[in-house]
DNA sequence: TTGTATGCGTTATCAC
DNA sequence: GTGATAACGCATACAA
């Protein structure tokens, strides 16, 4: 019933050499006789032996340290993201890995190079960033990698770069959907859709648009997009403009942030409401769900992301081999299967 | 820069007691002075100190045995699942713990008792089972609990058991998040819904077509709905003769498995075809997908079950605290979101 | 009530 | 090339 598992000592028995033999072997350190190596790699296939990574960490007293690094601001969900982040670092404590969440200008490519610099300084195994178009990042991650240290691009890739892995949705893949369920909403029947983006230098919202695009076809169309900044203000201003002046529209599609703008719109419009699909599951779009005044949320699993963040940057740390970077499929929410209301009990915001 | 983490030693030192009597207070095996009880509790605050379960369970030679039990037959669902578990029992292996996966004649409750009789003897630490509505069942579940060995649902829950946790999506939430997405396609028009499922005895079939009425209103309505078996040939029959009776039939929302059969019948339908959604993410559903034959697919994940499943049995045999139990959120396919095909190296099936 | 000693399976350091 | 052996942090049997 409680048979134990092989341990080396079992196998060096077994391949008739010492204990150090074996560990040299499995542990490819060189310097040990042919015939001894065959002895033992045939003994660990007979016995089934498996390397007992607790017992080899506990030994290295091996403690990893990580680091993210997320932009700061009041973006809803960046502070949805840190939060996690946060609580993820308090329950990995549990298991000897220290994950530092750290803050940077957003948009500011120079300080998080900065940032990066002083990390590298400071004796870490992995670091994730939310990634950014800029060559100077690029280069900076090349650097961090050559030091052996992990690092993996969450959310936003960082394009020409040797990152190891890049955690998030196939923002192209993500128009694409929300050009689906757009045409779904029409039945059929002849529209127009509204893009909005932050900005079209942004390349996820860009490849979200372009997305779009190659989804709509037959009688349906595009009206010129705007570019809100991300800002709720501005969002806000140019939805109800363009609106007011093309009557044809019949949805909006918004690729970016600032959407608090565009729900405000929508809630003060006469009569039937163009179909809305929006990004992000944060309160103010929870809440515009679960008034009716939109039709469906791209949720890009901010959890599943942290979760595969640490889970990479540990193998990368164990040596384990290359990270497998399926994208993140974003779930898309109605409101009908909006996830139980969260309180966070650290930052008492609804989720 | 490598600063150690505080040990139990550590603790002892500081709080002036022995070892032994400093692991008698982090472990509550009583038997300590509460000065010393007390003097201890401040130096692991003091410390910072946390336990180091790697160590502990070395220490302890634990080595987790768990099994999953899943209904046999050629289902593609459940051998997409069982494929995973297969995966997962792989890998784990390092990590010390030994998952066996096993089946059992589907729909057979005495069946299932007696593989967990059997299991019960085997000194094992946790098991899943897929669910069924069965009061021997739900005994049995409580024999095991009894003896301490974990226990979890899967995809279907046993109502009435103390299970320590159902690992699955809700199935009234699934339901109307398909009856949302049909609303949506509809755009306002009126229209009628057919709904398919295997049996409504099935308590998840049931309750996805309840989840359906729910959303229901307006201009929308349900035709009588069909009880397909989950099996191909009679559900293509029964939406043949459904669609050919009623032509005002605008939507098909399957429930249950059987769906080759049913998209059989769309392919060869003449016109326009009806809004189709249906559940599970198999080879025929997305291929009927990618062919536009049908329009959604709500997959339950169980890449996201299985992961889920481990974690609790592996989180209840170390006495961690109850599983949290959020449901999954299944995910929503359309024609434009597909994960990329894999090929299981395994079963050469195409995913 | 309290303290000491041993072993878990690995890594790493030393001596042969 | 090879072989002992001391940590690593914890649980536990045993001694006081």
């Amino acid at each position: 019933m409680d048979r134990r598992l092989p341990t080396l000592s079992d196998v060096a028995r077994r391949a008739g050499v010492s204990y150090a033999t074996a560990d040299r072997v499995v542990n490819a350190r060189g310097g040990v006789a042919e015939k001894s190596v065959l002895r033992v790699r045939a003994a660990i296939r007979d016995l089934g032996y498996v390397r007992n990574v607790a017992a080899a960490n506990l030994s290295q007293g091996r403690l990893y340290r990580f680091a993210a690094i997320l932009p700061n601001g009041t973006n809803a969900f960046f502070g949805r993201m840190r939060a996690l982040f946060e609580g993820a670092a308090r329950s990995l404590l549990t298991e000897r890995v220290e994950l530092t969440v750290e803050t940077v200008e957003a948009f500011d490519p120079a300080a998080l190079v900065r940032r990066l610099e002083k990390l590298a300084e400071d004796c870490i195994d992995g670091i994730a960033i939310v990634g950014s178009d800029a060559d100077e990042v690029a280069e900076a991650i090349g650097a961090l990698r050559g030091q052996g240290i992990g690092v993996v691009t969450l959310v936003s890739d960082v394009p020409g770069s040797d990152r190891d892995a890049y955690v998030g949705i196939d923002n192209v893949v993500a128009g694409r959907t929300a050009g689906r369920l757009i045409a779904l909403a029409h039945g059929g029947q002849a529209g127009r859709i509204l893009p909005v983006v932050g900005a079209l230098s942004a390349r996820d919202h860009a490849e979200r648009l372009a997305g779009l695009r190659d989804v709509v076809a037959g009688n349906l169309s595009l009206a010129p997009e705007i570019e809100g900044r991300d800002r709720h203000d501005i969002v806000e201003a140019g939805v109800a403009r363009a609106l007011k002046a093309d009557p044809e529209i019949t949805a909006v599609y918004s690729a970016g942030a600032g959407n608090a703008g565009l729900i405000r719109v929508v809630e003060a419009l006469p009569g039937t409401r163009p179909v809305v699909v929006l990004h992000e599951l944060v309160p103010h779009s929870r809440r515009a769900l679960e008034a009716g005044l939109i039709d469906i949320v791209i949720d890009q699993r901010p959890e599943e992301g942290v979760a595969r963040v640490i889970d990479g940057l540990r193998q990368l740390a164990d040596r384990r081999g290359p990270i497998i970077a399926e994208p993140i499929v974003p779930t898309i929410y109605v409101r009908e299967n909006l996830p139980p209301a969260s309180n966070d009990p650290e930052t008492g915001k609804t989720t």
